[in-house]
DNA sequence: CAGTGAGCGAGCTTCCGCTTGACTT
C-alpha cells in the first residue's frame, strides 16, 4: 500500500515526490480547499460554531484526487506548511474526508518540514503527530473575527458614506497609516535653516568640513535659522584662521543584511528595480515554479544548513576564504517580528552555483534572480572593514570649530557582492578624506557655502515602506501584502501618485468614521492584541468561542451606534 | 401633448489568508 502525502504547493509536490520514491504520492491542495461561504450569514454571533463552509472549485477537483488516491493507500500524511493556516487546511481536508467515509480505512497523521531538503522531508515522514487542535481553533478564532469586523462594518459603510466599498482589521489600517501621514503633511509647516560648509585646502588638498560648534556650544542640525545669523556667523570665520587639532582615526565594522523574507524582497526590489510589491512576486512566482529559488511567501530568514554549506563554498571558490565568515556554522539570522511563524526557509537560490549571469534567465527574472543570489550570498560573508576618520579644525581662538568625516574601505567583504538601497535621496553625510593630513596643519579656506535650507515634511508612503511598517505591527502576512497594496487602490481609497500613496478624499472619510465608532479595532495595536490572544488558544489556555464572545460584546453596541443614527 | 423630474423599489457590494493561473500592463 503507498502513502499519500498531501502539500499545499504544486512545485512542492513535484520536488517532494522526487525525494521520497516509488512509494509515496504527492498531491497539492493548492492552499485552502474551502472557506467560509462568501455572504451573509456564514456565523451567527454567539453560535461561532455553527460555520457555513464552502468548497472552492479548486478544492474539488483537488479533494477528488485526493480520495480517489486515498483509496488506495494505506497512510496519509498532511504535511501542509507548519504554521497555523497549514494546521488549518490539513485539519479541512481530515474533516471532509471523513464525511466521505474514507478515513476508515486510513491511518491519518501530520508531517511538518521547515525546508525542502531531502534530509528535512525525510526526517518528518518519520516523525509525524496528530494534527494540532488548539491551533486549528486559533485559525477558527482569527477567521471568524476578520469576517465578523468585515461583514459588519462594510455595509455600514455603504448606507453611510456613498462610494466606499470595504473595511477590514487588516487593509483599514493600512490605509489609516496611509491618511494620518498625510494629516501630518498638510499640518506641516517648514522651517527655515542654514548650514555652513567650508573647502578647506592645504597644498592641493581639499577638505570638506562642516561646522560644528560655536562660543563652546554644539550646533545642531537646525540651530542656524536665519540668513542673518549666516552671515554673521560667516564674516567670523573670514576674519579667523583654522588649523587641525585632532584627526580621529577609528576602524568600524560594516556587517551584511539577512537574506531576503517577502516584506524585504518587496522593498528591495522597488529601491533597486522599481517593481511594484504585485509585479515582484510574480516574478518571484515565476522563479519559483522553475526551481530557481526557494519559497517566496516567507517570515522567516533562516536559511537551512545545507544551503548555508553551498553558499560557504560558492564564496570560498568565487572568491577566497578571507571574504568567507570565519565560524563554520555560518550567520544565523533571528526573525524581528513576534508575529512570525517561520514556516519556511529564506529566500535564496535554490542552487547558488547557477550565477546569476550564467544562467538561461532574462528580462525581470534574471534581475530579480541576480537580487536574490547577491543578497543569501552577502549573508554569509565577512564584514566589510572600513576607518573612520574624523577631522578637527578650530580658530585660532577656537570660538568656532570645523568637523570633516569621511570614511575609507579597508577590505570589501560583503560590500563586494551586494549593498542594500536606500529609501531617500539624501546626498550621504560622508566625504572623502585627503590621506596624509597631520595635526597642526594651517589651512586655508578655499570656498565659504552658507545654504539655506527648510525642513522637509514626512514622506508619503511608498508600497515598500508601508508594507515594512505593516509588517513591524504584525499586520498581514506575506500571503497577503502585495494584495493589499491592491484593494486600497482598487477602492479608490489612495492612489499611486510617482509611487507614493496619496489618499482619495473617500479613503480620509472612511477612516475617520473608523475613528469615531470603531476607534478600538482600528489601533495599531489591535492584530498584534489578537495574535497573543491567538497563542493561548494554540496553547490550550484560553477558548476560541470565549474570545469571540467577548470580542462580540464590545463590538456590538458600536454597530448600534451608528445604525441609531439620524441621517 | 410631449418632455421632465421627483420618488420609489430591487439588486448589488463586503473580510483575511492560503494557493495558482488567466488576463492585462
Amino acid at each position: 500500500m503507498k502513502n499519500l502525502v498531501i502539500v499545499e504547493s504544486p512545485a512542492k509536490a513535484k520536488t517532494i515526490e522526487g525525494y521520497l520514491g516509488e512509494s509515496y504520492n504527492v498531491i497539492a491542495s493548492y492552499g485552502h480547499v474551502r472557506d467560509l461561504e462568501n455572504k451573509t450569514g456564514s456565523v451567527l454571533p454567539g453560535k461561532w460554531s455553527e460555520i457555513k463552509w464552502a468548497i472552492s472549485e479548486r478544492g474539488k477537483t483537488q479533494l477528488n484526487q485526493i480520495s480517489t488516491l486515498a483509496k488506495e493507500s494505506g497512510r496519509l500524511i498532511l504535511a501542509t506548511d507548519p504554521d497555523r493556516e497549514g494546521e488549518a487546511i490539513a485539519w479541512h481536508i481530515c474533516e471532509l474526508l471523513k464525511k466521505e467515509g474514507i478515513l476508515d480505512s486510513l491511518e491519518v497523521c501530520r508531517a511538518v518540514f521547515n525546508s525542502i531538503t531531502r534530509s528535512a522531508v525525510a526526517e518528518a515522514m518519520e516523525n509525524t503527530r496528530e494534527i494540532n487542535k488548539e491551533k486549528v481553533q486559533a485559525y477558527l478564532a482569527r477567521r471568524v473575527l476578520d469576517y465578523v469586523v468585515g461583514f459588519n462594518i462594510s455595509p455600514l459603510l455603504w448606507r453611510r458614506l456613498p462610494g466606499a466599498k470595504s473595511a477590514g482589521r487588516v487593509q483599514s489600517v493600512a490605509l489609516k497609516l496611509i491618511c494620518e501621514r498625510e494629516d501630518k503633511r498638510d499640518i506641516f509647516e517648514p522651517q527655515e535653516y542654514w548650514s555652513i560648509e567650508a573647502a578647506f585646502i592645504k597644498e592641493e588638498k581639499k577638505i570638506k568640513a562642516k561646522i560644528n560648534s560655536l562660543d563652546g556650544t554644539k550646533l545642531k542640525k537646525f540651530d542656524i535659522k536665519r540668513e542673518k545669523e549666516a552671515e554673521i556667523i560667516i564674516e567670523r570665520i573670514k576674519k579667523s584662521s583654522f588649523s587641525i587639532s585632532e584627526v580621529n582615526k577609528k576602524p568600524i565594522k560594516r556587517n551584511p543584511r539577512p537574506p531576503f523574507i517577502t516584506s524585504t524582497l518587496q522593498q528591495e526590489a522597488a529601491r533597486k528595480l522599481r517593481f511594484s510589491a504585485d509585479r515582484t512576486m510574480q516574478v518571484a512566482q515565476s522563479l519559483y515554479e522553475k526551481a530557481c529559488i526557494t519559497y517566496m511567501r516567507t517570515d522567516s530568514p533562516v536559511i537551512s544548513n545545507e544551503g548555508i554549506s553551498l553558499i560557504r563554498d560558492v564564496i570560498v571558490r568565487k572568491f577566497n576564504d578571507k571574504y568567507l565568515y570565519k565560524d563554520p556554522l555560518g550567520r544565523i539570522y533571528k526573525s524581528k517580528s513576534k508575529q512570525a511563524q517561520e514556516a519556511h526557509e529564506a529566500i535564496r537560490p535554490t542552487d547558488v552555483n547557477k550565477y546569476p549571469d550564467e544562467n538561461s534567465l532574462s528580462g525581470d527574472e534574471k534581475e530579480l534572480y541576480a537580487l536574490i543570489w547577491n543578497r543569501a550570498v552577502s549573508s554569509q560573508m565577512a564584514s566589510a572593514d572600513l576607518t573612520q576618520t574624523e577631522i578637527i579644525i578650530p580658530s585660532q581662538d577656537k570660538n568656532i570649530i570645523f568637523k570633516a568625516t569621511g570614511s575609507q574601505i579597508v577590505f570589501k567583504g560583503f560590500l563586494e557582492v551586494y549593498e542594500e538601497g536606500n529609501d531617500t535621496e539624501e546626498e550621504s553625510e560622508e566625504t572623502r578624506l585627503p590621506t596624509n593630513i597631520n595635526v597642526n596643519d594651517e589651512l586655508q579656506i578655499e570656498t565659504l557655502f552658507p545654504e539655506q535650507h527648510f525642513t522637509k515634511p514626512p514622506a508619503r508612503y511608498t508600497e515598500a515602506s508601508l508594507i515594512r511598517d505593516l509588517e513591524e505591527k504584525g499586520i498581514g502576512r506575506p500571503s497577503t501584502y502585495a494584495s493589499i497594496m491592491k484593494s486600497i487602490k482598487r477602492r479608490e481609497y489612495a492612489s499611486l501618485e510617482n509611487k507614493q500613496f496619496l489618499p482619495a478624499n473617500r479613503g480620509r472619510v472612511v477612516v475617520s468614521f473608523l475613528d469615531n465608532y470603531f476607534a478600538e479595532y482600528f489601533k495599531y495595536e489591535f492584530t498584534a492584541e489578537m495574535e497573543e490572544s491567538l497563542d493561548l488558544i494554540a496553547r490550550g489556555d484560553l477558548i476560541w468561542t470565549s474570545l469571540l464572545d467577548k470580542f462580540w460584546t464590545g463590538f456590538e453596541p458600536n454597530i448600534g451606534n451608528v445604525e441609531g443614527l439620524s441621517n
